[in-house]
RNA sequence: GCACCCGUAGCUCAGUUGGAUAGAGCGUUUGAUUGCGGAUCAAAAGGUCACAGGUUCAAGUCCUGUCGGGUGUACCA
């Protein structure tokens, strides 16, 4: 496998001060538990309700306390229910079933709550991360291996990671942690040095490199002398001596070029690139440390952590040869990376199979007193149909950009008969196309094992990010018709008053954007964005279909629904934007 | 052997950290005055949430056990 290796908001205030219904709500609640004896605030929890026919909020907070109190939950929320205070923002609050209490905003309160959302910086996202530094470690590709589609679960997440904690306030640090160091040197030393150079390829292109790899190892098979040569060529390497320091950092900078062209295609940046090979010289004084401390002793020869009561089976820090693995350098980076950043949080972006590893090497750093919140993002394999797991060390797999080619082929395809300009096709087929594919990793739950099916990846149909692009699109379409059709009118203060049901759906739906960026954020699942997004694009659908806006005549209906639309524009540009995905103002 | 992850509709997957009648997409069936854009919408059919106990006013969600699938398990990364 080439894959080298690789958390709630609660109430907030927004930056133009205004307090969300949620917020207010839950006061007024507050208020009411503390007329009646024995109840605790701290209980309190409101949520969106689960059905638009149950209202708008609702609480079990009756039913908590219905035991301790000793009495009847339906009674005690009727109760609850008789003490809110006089207010000018509920329009009803009912006791329903096993002794919910279900809220209903008046109209012009929700539609004020919406339309504040356009006046927030951040569109309801709350700062949770302000003053804050994360570490965000992921794609790490290796060198002189093409980046192929069992890359793209680590890029994708990574990425979206990152977004997410930039949006939620945090200052973030994306280190590409490359595979540049390493046994397969001196295997491709040797090839290089004594095989016949592949034809078909450069001699500048990563295939080429990859090819002298693969045949490394087919020869290895039967010529076994040669593992002897590939560990003399790095033992060279490793001193420095050239030609091989020089050969070293050329297939490195052929690497990186490729890298940066998927990396531009996908719309992924990164902060900093420390490969392996950079704490190389920091590994004997980790090591050195770790003895110091205790964590370390020597076993069988060689430099070993162990665990309280073997929680773990123990992890080897420096081989019995003297040379270091993995774990070490691993330790190192974390040393590093808290020394030299302060974060509060690493964040690693990797496959499951990956985890031992990361919680022991978690668990050394915090008892070398490395404190920093460490997490480990786990995401399943991607498989093939035959349920293979995918290997690059005798090639046959997907590269990546062959994924990314035909998802832009396809998305093409469907604008054949449409009238745009040739690069303007082109531009939508690009930006529709990596969405595509990065949605259909984003919209499901990182943990998941995915079975790779090109319709499944390169689906632009019903839950796809083409349906969210497309929803947006239609949206800026009636914004410039109505510009069109009335010139004068001005949308930008209008008030925003939901009528019908869907409306109001559609409200309550963007004023839980912030709390679910939170969630995401938190818990490092961008699923949940995704899910969101999903949830926004098929109510405004329904919206569309339902509640016409230009053939309106009553203006302030009109213009009620133009502004709904327009702030659903809003959370869905920086929603599709925070999952690493263009916005197209046509398609 | 031990540890961890997973098991939800024919298929691929969600499920707000314990809340009301378990949801989408695909596929199947039916419909939408050429529509403010049909990459769309409306609707139907499809479920013993692997199984068995337990905790709770309330379990797909938490605990225990069983079965099935996957991954890992000291000198690879």
């Amino acid at each position: 496998m080439s894959i080298r290796r690789r958390c709630r908001a609660n109430f907030y205030i927004l930056s133009h001060g205004i307090i969300p219904p949620m917020q207010t709500i839950k006061n007024l609640l507050m208020e009411a538990l503390a007329k009646i004896d024995g109840t605790d605030s701290q209980l309190l929890e409101l949520t969106a309700a689960t059905q638009l026919a149950f209202g708008d909020y609702q609480t079990n907070v009756a039913m908590q306390h219905a035991k301790k109190l000793k009495k009847n939950p339906r009674e005690l929320a009727q109760q609850i229910v008789s003490a809110l205070p006089e207010n000018n923002i509920l329009q009803s609050a009912e006791v329903a079933g096993a002794g919910f209490i279900n809220l209903r905003l008046y109209p012009e309160v929700l539609g004020r709550a919406t339309a504040a959302l356009e006046e927030d910086d951040h569109l309801g996202i709350p700062q949770i991360g302000s003053l804050q530094k994360v570490v965000i470690d992921y794609s790490s590709p290796n060198v002189a291996k093409t980046m192929h589609i069992a890359h793209l679960r680590s890029t994708i997440i990574g990425d979206a990671i990152k977004r997410l904690h930039l949006a939620s306030g945090y200052e973030v640090i994306a280190d590409n942690h490359i595979g540049d160091w390493g046994t397969q040197f001196g295997k491709l030393l040797v090839a290089y040095k004594t095989f016949a150079k592949p034809e078909d390829v450069s001699e500048d292109s990563i295939e080429f490199l990859e090819k002298l790899y693969q045949s490394f190892n087919l020869k290895a098979e039967t010529e076994p002398e040669l593992e002897e040569q590939a560990r003399a060529e790095l033992l060279s390497l490793q001193k420095k001596e050239e030609p091989n320091y020089s050969l070293w950092k050329k297939f490195i900078q052929i690497s990186l070029q490729e890298f940066e062209e998927v990396y531009q295609r996908l719309g992924v940046c990164f902060d900093t690139i420390h490969g392996e090979s950079f704490y190389n010289d920091q590994l004997q004084s980790l090591v050195d440390e770790l003895k110091e401390r205790d964590l370390v002793r020597e076993s069988e020869g060689a430099q070993v952590a162990f665990f309280e009561s073997d929680q773990y089976p123990p992890c080897v820090i420096q081989k019995r040869d003297g040379a270091f693995l993995y774990a070490t350098t691993d330790l190192a980076t974390v040393r590093y990376r808290i020394n030299t950043y302060k974060p509060q949080r690493i964040i690693y972006v990797t496959d499951s199979r990956q985890k031992l590893h990361f919680e022991q090497f978690f668990s050394i750093a915090h008892r070398a007193g490395w404190h920093c919140d460490m997490q480990h993002v786990m995401f399943g394999l991607m498989k093939f149909a035959e349920g293979v797991v995918m290997s690059t060390r005798k090639g046959a797999v997907i590269p990546l950009r062959d994924l990314l080619d035909e998802a832009e082929n396809r998305a093409l395809q469907v604008l054949e008969f449409v009238e745009y300009p040739e690069d303007e096709k082109r531009e939508i087929a690009r930006a529709v196309g990596i969405a595509a594919v990065k949605y259909q990793d984003l919209s499901q739950n990182p943990i998941s094992d995915i079975v790779f099916q090109w319709d499944k990846a390169l689906n632009l149909q019903g839950n796809s990010a083409p349906y969210l692009q497309y929803a947006y699109a239609r949206v800026r379409g009636i914004a410039a018709k109505h510009e069109e059709k009335f010139p004068q009118d001005t949308v930008k203060d209008a008030a925003i008053v939901p009528k019908l049901e869907i409306e109001r759906d559609l409200c309550l739906h963007l004023l839980q954007f912030g709390a679910v960026v939170s969630r995401a954020t938190e818990s490092c699942k961008p699923n949940h964005l995704a899910d969101w997004l999903f949830g926004a694009a098929s109510r405004f659908a329904a919206f569309y279909n339902q509640a016409p806006i230009l053939r309106e005549e009553n203006q302030e209906i009109r213009h009620s629904r133009l502004r709904l639309a327009l702030v659903f524009s809003r959370c869905m540009s920086k929603g599709l934007n925070i999952l690493g995905m263009d916005t197209l103002e046509r398609m």
